[in-house]
RNA sequence: GGCGGCGUAGCCAAGAGGAUAAGGCAGCGGUCUGCAAAACCGCUAUUCGCCGGUUCGAUUCCGGCCGCCGCCUCCA
C-alpha cells in the first residue's frame, strides 16, 4: 500500500483517494515571469512521478497545476519588456510547456490560469468578508489571521503573542494591515498596473487566493494531495489553508507533499554565482533530456539534491547502459523457448519495484531494482541461458516501470517497433562476415566504421553479429 | 533567534536494531573478440562524521559535539 509523508502530520501515512477512485491532486505551478530553472523543474518532475505512480496504482488522476500569470514579477517583467501582461506571460507559459514536454513530464489534467478566474476569486474574497475573516483597507482586502485559530498548523509558524519571530521582518510594510501576519486577498491597483474592477475598486488578486480558488473550482473543497516545493509551506500553503477552510468549513487538503530543493555544486542556485541553469542551458551544453531527468531522480524527493555537471555526466553514462540494453535485447540471437529463471526474476523485480515506490516514492530504490534486473538479464545472456521468449517479458517489465519513471520511453517505443530489417545494413553485415572469414580485417573494419558513421553499432557475439542504433 | 534536514566506498545514492550495507558512475585485474563494441566475473566501505548512552546486539534508537545545507510573506 502506498504511503506518503504528509507535511501536515510530519509522518508517513497510508494513502488512497478519499473516494477510492479518483486522486485529486493540486500542484503549485510556475509563475510565468521567466524561464524555469533546473530547481523548478525538479519539483515538476517530482509531482510527475507522484501522479504517474498514482495512475500505476490504478486510480484515475486529476492533477490541476496553476499558471500564475499575474503578480508583482509578471507585471514588472511585462513593463520592462514593453509588452502587455498577457503577451509577456504567454511567452513564458509556452516555454514552460516546452520544458515539461522535453523532460517527459506528463501533462496535468488542467492548467488553469489565474487571470481566467478573477471572478471566482472575487467571489471567494466576498465570502471571506461576509464571514468576518477579512477586512478592507483602501481598496485592499486582507485576511484576518486572528479569525482563524488553526493558522500556523501546517508550518508551525507562531502568530501574535509568544515569540512571533516568524514575522519579525515585517515592519515597515507599506500596506496598512491590522496584524503583521495578515495577508492580501485583493490588492488595490497602483497607477499603470493591469487591474480588474471589483466591489473594492480596481485591483488584482493576491497570490495565495488563486490556488484556493482554482483547486476548489476543479477538484472540490477537499483535495487528496497538494504538492509544491518546501519553500511554499510558509506562507503560501498556510494561507491557502486559512482562506479555503475559513470559506468552506471543510478540510482543504488531506495530504501535503513537499519536494525538497536542489542546490548546485553545493551552493544555493543564484544568478550571481553563475550556477543558475535552465533546461536550455543544459541542452546547449550537450546533455540529453533523458540524463537530466535521471539526474533529477537520483535523490529521494524529500532529500536535497546536489545538482552538478559531473553528476550529469554520470547520468549520461547510466542512461547509456540502459539504452544499450534496451536496443540490443530484441535483436539477440537466442534459442527458442523461455527461461523460468527470467520469469522469476521479473516477478521479484515487480514486487520490489512496487514496494520501493509504495514507500514514499523511493525512486532511487526503484531504479536500483531496474538495474538489478538488467544485470541479471545480462548475466543470463552471457551464460547463453536467455531464450527468445524472454526479451519480450523483460521489455514488458521495463515498460511498466517506465510508466512511472519516464526515463526510457523513446527507447522502449523504438524496441517495440518491428525491428525493420534494413536490407542495406544486413547486406553490409554479411559482406563484413565474409571479409572476416577471409581474414580481410581491413575491409571488415571499413564496413564497421562506415556503419558507425551512420550511428549503427555492430557487436560480434559468439552466435553472430547484431546491430543497434547508437 | 525559531523551525527542519543532511553527514554511508574515489564520486552520486538507497537502506536498516541482528543474515553477504542495493544500484549507478569511475578505477584495477580477468573472460569473450582478429581488433573492437557490448557484457560478464573478481577486487575496490570489516564498516556507515566524532564521543557517549539504551540494548544480548546500533551504522540504524537517544543525548552531546563537529561539519554542511535549507526555510522563516521573492522563491520549486
Amino acid at each position: 500500500m502506498l504511503s506518503l509523508y504528509n507535511t501536515a502530520t510530519r509522518q508517513q501515512q497510508p494513502f488512497e483517494p478519499a473516494d477510492g477512485k479518483i486522486a485529486r491532486v493540486y500542484s503549485c505551478g510556475p509563475t510565468v515571469y521567466d524561464v524555469a530553472h533546473i530547481g523548478n523543474l525538479r519539483t515538476f518532475v517530482f509531482s510527475d512521478i507522484l501522479c504517474r505512480y498514482l495512475a500505476f496504482k490504478g486510480w484515475e488522476v486529476r492533477q490541476v497545476m496553476n499558471i500564475t500569470d499575474v503578480d508583482d514579477k509578471t507585471i514588472a517583467g511585462a513593463i520592462s519588456e514593453g509588452l502587455s501582461l498577457s503577451e509577456y506571460t504567454e511567452k513564458y507559459t509556452q516555454y514552460f510547456f516546452e520544458d515539461i514536454e522535453t523532460l517527459n513530464i506528463k501533462p496535468a489534467w488542467k492548467y488553469p490560469r489565474a487571470t481566467e478566474h478573477i471572478e471566482q476569486m472575487q467571489a471567494l474574497v466576498q465570502t471571506l468578508l461576509d464571514k468576518g475573516h477579512a477586512y478592507e483597507v483602501d481598496g485592499n482586502v486582507y485576511f484576518d489571521i486572528s479569525s482563524f485559530p488553526a493558522y500556523g498548523k501546517l508550518s508551525g509558524v507562531q502568530t501574535a503573542g509568544g515569540s512571533s519571530c516568524g514575522f519579525s521582518r515585517l515592519e515597515g510594510d507599506e500596506y496598512e494591515r491590522e496584524e503583521a501576519g495578515d495577508f492580501a486577498l485583493w490588492k488595490a491597483a497602483k497607477p499603470d498596473e493591469p487591474s480588474w474592477d471589483s466591489p473594492w475598486g480596481p485591483g488584482r488578486p493576491g497570490w495565495h487566493i488563486e490556488c484556493s480558488v482554482m483547486s476548489m473550482e476543479y477538484l472540490g473543497p477537499t483535495l487528496d494531495i497538494h504538492t509544491g516545493g518546501v519553500d511554499l509551506i510558509f506562507p503560501h500553503h498556510e494561507n491557502e489553508i486559512a482562506q479555503s477552510e475559513a470559506a468552506t468549513g471543510e478540510p482543504f487538503v488531506r495530504f501535503w507533499v513537499h519536494g525538497e530543493h536542489l542546490v548546485v555544486e553545493g551552493e544555493k542556485m543564484s544568478k550571481s554565482l553563475g550556477n543558475f541553469y535552465t533546461l536550455r542551458d543544459l541542452l546547449d551544453r550537450g546533455y540529453s533530456p533523458q540524463a537530466i531527468r535521471h539526474q533529477l531522480l537520483t535523490a529521494h524527493y524529500r532529500q536535497q539534491l546536489n545538482f552538478t555537471l559531473d553528476g550529469l555526466e554520470q547520468s549520461e553514462r547510466t542512461m547509456q547502459r540502459l539504452n544499450t540494453f534496451i536496443a540490443r535485447l530484441p535483436r539477440l540471437p537466442l534459442l527458442e523457448g523461455s527461461s523460468e529463471e527470467v520469469a522469476d526474476r521479473i516477478e521479484e523485480a515487480q514486487a520490489k519495484f512496487e514496494q520501493m515506490m509504495d514507500d514514499d516514492l523511493n525512486v532511487p530504490g526503484a531504479l536500483g531494482v531496474v538495474f538489478e534486473l538488467i544485470k541479471d538479464t545480462n548475466t543470463l545472456i552471457d551464460a547463453g541461458e536467455l531464450r527468445d521468449q524472454d526479451p519480450m517479458m523483460v521489455l514488458d517489465f521495463l515498460t511498466q516501470a517506465d510508466s512511472v519513471l519516464g526515463l526510457m520511453t523513446n527507447q522502449l517505443e523504438e524496441a517495440a517497433r518491428e525491428p525493420a530489417l534494413d536490407k542495406e545494413i544486413e547486406a553490409l553485415i554479411a559482406e563484413r562476415e565474409q571479409a572476416r572469414k577471409d581474414g580481410d580485417f581491413a575491409h571488415a573494419d571499413e564496413i564497421r566504421d562506415q556503419l558507425a558513421a551512420q550511428g549503427i553499432i555492430l557487436e560480434d557475439t559468439t552466435t553472430g553479429t547484431i546491430w543497434r542504433r547508437q
